[in-house]
DNA sequence: CTGAAAGCGCTAACAT
DNA sequence: ATGTTAGCGCTTTCAG
């Protein structure tokens, strides 16, 4: 019962080497490719070693080396639980990632406090570094990763003034794109449905809604940036309330796809045309099942597969780690802007 | 350089006990309330230990105990990469009660070898278990996880002939009643669209669908099943091939709204109306975002939330790493059947 | 080229 | 009630 469990592939390097008639350190060294070990034993070890299937235990080799090889990703749960968001698509760029370059990715949900996951994952050191998401304007928790002195990306930037890597969208002229092309289309009455003000992301979109204007010596009303949420829903509904207002908008600007969906849907409820009587832009992270493509009519937008940044993140993440880069790593993503048809001259 | 780094929040046992006086043991048994440490003492250590915000290092607690405290799991890294699954509400239940329980989740996503991924996971330790998913009709992994010796939960069954644990759908009982009140309302040429064949459950759905036949006396032809996959766009065509074909069906049952959908759209590109000329039924996953009230009309289902599925996969692996249970743990979640308007009698 | 031995940070017998 | 000590399985100086 509690006597000892007979475990067939509970192979270890003691009893390897015992078996070999050789040290762990040669059957370790062997099995690292140490330079001072000659061809012969290194096979003789390899050979015996997968046989046995002999693979290090992770836990005390992780000890021994004082590095986890694995990296967190740190998340509201609520992300996973509802269905208009992009986290999915970034979580299988970071995970392809982490599976070739051979770390583990350790899933680490939150449902309020995230500062005390990241902070149990800095002192448990159970991983090597942590991928954080969605950062806000001024977000605190550039300050506390620095001062855990855990390794860490944001997928995203945030204003705080402190070194950090990131990999984000590129907001700014993804949006003054946008905004420029309805204007020099001759549109003046034009509405941003824009994410939540406190996301930096939604605020750099909003700066360069703006500046598009003041290129072209306009200025566009403070209400014409509208703050909400990421979903069809709220695109249906901002969209149909300014459509029902006074001096009805000949464009709208979105921040997703999900958000443009909604924008075409209150379009058709006030019986007028997309890209007829009434022009969409968005941008397109590429998610999937939800293509750009496939609106009536096609959307034109601003497109950067968000996947791909997932891939990013976690290399520069394994990249810092590593030691492969000492100053941080600053990527932002370049995008292509294709024009379909919700687009028309004013 | 190589020398010591200071490091702030790098507080250990072994430094605790030094500042408070005593040995690491006392620290350690205080932290963990061991019943021999007075209530002073732990009150004192605790507090210490709070403000040094220690944190026991997992690498060294797994190795000293014997137990990584962390799940892992093993999936096609396609289910990541593709728009209609259900894994990721799988993912969000499983999720949810690793992190209730204070386990880890290891995301083991795997290319082609997922054989490679179980014995790697096994030999190297890094997991205490692992939830395996989607198990075929006469499935490998079941052998090979039991020789390994790892614990494991199949979400899903097998015919497999070995014990094991696992939590389904009930296959049998929601198609037979989907396929059964097809029947009595007076359908005979009736379609299924599963999944794919080599699949357990979509061989469960057709044997379900056949037994409903046989206990009103009746038969199905064999090609009234068809073995496809779970995508709007697969029952789409399936649909669209009865449909015009001879003898077109009154009736379709479908393994999922994800193809219910394509058979909603199917009939109406042949101008006729779902519910009125045609009858659909569905098992519904309750996937996020994809509801079967929604459509028009709202479609009538078996009704399992799978994000359950997914906590109690969890937590059923969770229990038997933790000894709860010795033997093998098989559920089987209750369904109901939501009526809708997507039936009429025939 | 190879072995012995220390140590990663923790837990848990085994003292006392 | 607390301390001492022996590992957990690996990597890695340090010797030779």
């Amino acid at each position: 019962m509690s006597g000892k469990r007979l475990r067939k592939s509970a192979t270890d390097l003691k009893s390897l080497a015992a078996q070999l008639g050789v040290s762990q350190s040669t059957v370790s060294r062997a099995l690292h490719g140490h330079p001072a070990i000659p061809e012969t034993t290194r096979r003789r070890v390899q050979s015996a070693a997968d046989a046995a299937g002999y693979r290090p235990n992770a836990r005390a080799r992780s000890l021994a080396i004082g590095k986890a090889e694995a990296i967190g990703l740190v998340f509201p749960l609520e992300r996973l639980q509802l269905p208009e968001t992009n986290f999915v698509d970034v979580l299988a760029g970071i995970s392809t990632v982490v599976t070739e370059r051979n770390y583990s990715l350790l899933l680490s949900p939150f449902m309020d406090d995230e500062t005390a996951v990241l902070r149990k994952l800095a002192s448990s050191k159970a991983v090597d570094g942590v991928i954080i998401t969605r950062p806000l304007v001024d977000d605190p928790r550039i300050a506390l990763l620095n001062s855990l002195g855990l390794p860490y990306v944001v997928h995203g930037r945030t204003e705080v003034d402190a070194p950090f890597s990131y990999v984000d969208t590129d907001n700014d002229n993804s949006f003054e794109r946008l905004t420029g092309l309805l204007l020099d289309y001759g549109h003046r009455r034009i509405v941003a449905v824009n994410g939540l003000a406190h996301f930096r992301y939604a605020a750099a979109r909003a700066a360069a809604f703006h500046r598009a204007f003041a290129a072209r010596g306009l200025s566009a009303r403070a209400e014409a940036v509208e703050f909400v949420s990421m979903t069809e829903q709220t695109g249906y509904e901002t969209a149909l309330r300014h459509l029902r207002g006074a001096n009805r908008p000949t464009a709208f600007v979105c921040g997703s796809v999900f958000q443009a969906r909604g924008v075409y849907r209150a379009i058709a409820a006030c019986g007028l045309a997309v890209g007829k009587d009434v022009s969409v832009v968005a941008h397109d992270d590429g998610v999937r099942g939800v293509t750009a493509l496939e609106l009536m009519p096609p959307l034109t937008a601003t497109y950067t597969p968000i996947r791909k940044s997932g891939e990013l993140l976690a290399a520069t993440l394994i990249d810092l780690i590593e030691g492969k880069r000492n100053s941080p790593s600053r990527t932002i993503m370049p995008f292509d802007l294709i024009l379909r048809g919700s687009v028309q001259v004013a």
